[in-house]
DNA sequence: GCAAATTTGTCCGTATGTATC
DNA sequence: AGATACATACGGACAAATTTG
């Protein structure tokens, strides 16, 4: 077995953790300039080799953003690195893409249905009228459209659900997922047009039950938004 | 301004995707061994040095996994980009990390909330027994010990709580948002006897819950198991 | 136990592309 | 348009770690 502990540490990880660290102590924010990499090679004491590649780990999470002839700065700690991982993930398992899809479509309704008292009581008057703005567009995108802008009306919709609950980290999330779904569940599906009729008479109903302040009907809405989607997981399922 | 568009694709950008896509063109899973450095720079005709870059960003979201002397595998991908980033997130913002804590905990306590149903039907007897052991292990280790078994105990606690629901994600999920919990938290927090004593308490009380299959009271068990750090949330909001 | 072979880690020098002034 | 500063990319060399004979 033997505990597979490297006794000298990596430099490129040395490097990383200094980088952080010097942005923790400057009390750096997303935006500001960092030290170029000769700078950082000098103040590190590595290469430039070792500074690249601890660069560009950072810059995969989000933590630092590199501008091509411009500079090295503090990235803006978005999910990013979530939602390539997650969408790798769903990607990879080839005969277990099911599962995963299973699994993402539970996380997403966990939000929805969890935040249910929260949202209907933080909505405003022009989110509920912008909400029912986006669900015309999906009406109208998906009869004669290509089907991108109803797409584009969904993600604006469920941002729009969990933007006004105050809390970053939920919207974030539920946008990251939203955003893997919209990747992995193609491989799956192709919605019939009474599919996608159904599902944005649902996105009705949950603007309906939100103006009329109701938890209640807006759990048991979302639970219809979901609903095609579980059956054509359930069919998938069987086929396997 | 202009739309920041670079004609030219970033090499190692390109030499990401390719690896991406020779993993899951050729179906391979996690722990698999992926060419050598020098297989790839030709495979893919760009340099070693954009070669070990694309991998180290590869590497970062645990789509690879790098061995010295060894060679380069398959990653797991788990859920530590999340981690890293998150943590990162939580210990930067030097005013607001009083928010950050609390959406984290919003986020924690919606996860356990929300799969209370599935959580106390699918428990088994034996994995109720062993919460209770873990229970009386954090008891003990409170009273006289370092803390350190305590928090070991805490985690397996709630990693054995959302482990027997059948939904890998919803899982990895919960306990990456502990770990970032058990890193960012000690900026805050130093919790006194009283409330160690209560959370505690807390962890009993969703045990007994569980083990009388009644959800209702499970959920408010939760609540009563977040109550002290929610406490100290507000303290520390109101000092600001 | 040792030595060789393989593979990744690190360093350096140079040339090129890009953005700003 | 020219000059400057910076990241991008290449190629070669040596060090360190791991496996195998």
């Amino acid at each position: 077995m033997s505990g597979t502990r490297p006794a000298r540490p990596l430099l490129r990880q040395e490097v990383a953790d200094g980088i952080k660290r010097y942005i923790l102590q400057n009390r750096l924010h997303p935006g500001d300039p960092l030290p170029t990499e000769t700078e950082l090679c000098e103040a590190l004491g590595a290469s430039r080799s070792s500074v690249r590649e601890a660069v560009k780990i950072l810059h995969a999470l989000d933590i630092v953003e590199v501008r091509h002839g411009h500079g090295t700065y503090v990235g803006h700690l978005s999910l990013s690195a979530l939602v390539e991982s997650l969408t790798f993930r769903g990607l990879l398992s080839p005969d277990d893409d099911v599962q995963v899809l299973a699994d993402l479509v539970d996380v997403r309704e966990l939000f929805e249905r969890g935040m249910a008292e929260r949202i209907v009581a933080s909505l405003s008057g022009e989110q509920l009228d912008a909400l029912e703005r986006l669900v015309t567009r999906m009406s109208d995108s998906g009869v004669g459209g290509d089907g991108q802008g109803l797409i584009e009306a969904d993600r604006a919709f469920h941002a729009l659900l969990v933007a006004p609950l105050g809390n970053d980290l939920m919207g974030q999330l539920s946008m990251a997922f939203w955003d893997v779904y919209a990747i992995v569940a193609p491989q799956i599906e192709g919605f019939t047009h009474t599919e996608q009729a159904e599902t944005v008479a649902a996105h009705h109903s949950i603007v309906t039950a939100a103006r009329a302040g109701d938890p209640v009907a807006f759990v048991q809405a979302i639970g219809e938004h979901y609903a095609p989607v579980r059956r054509r997981i359930s069919e998938a399922r069987a086929r396997s």
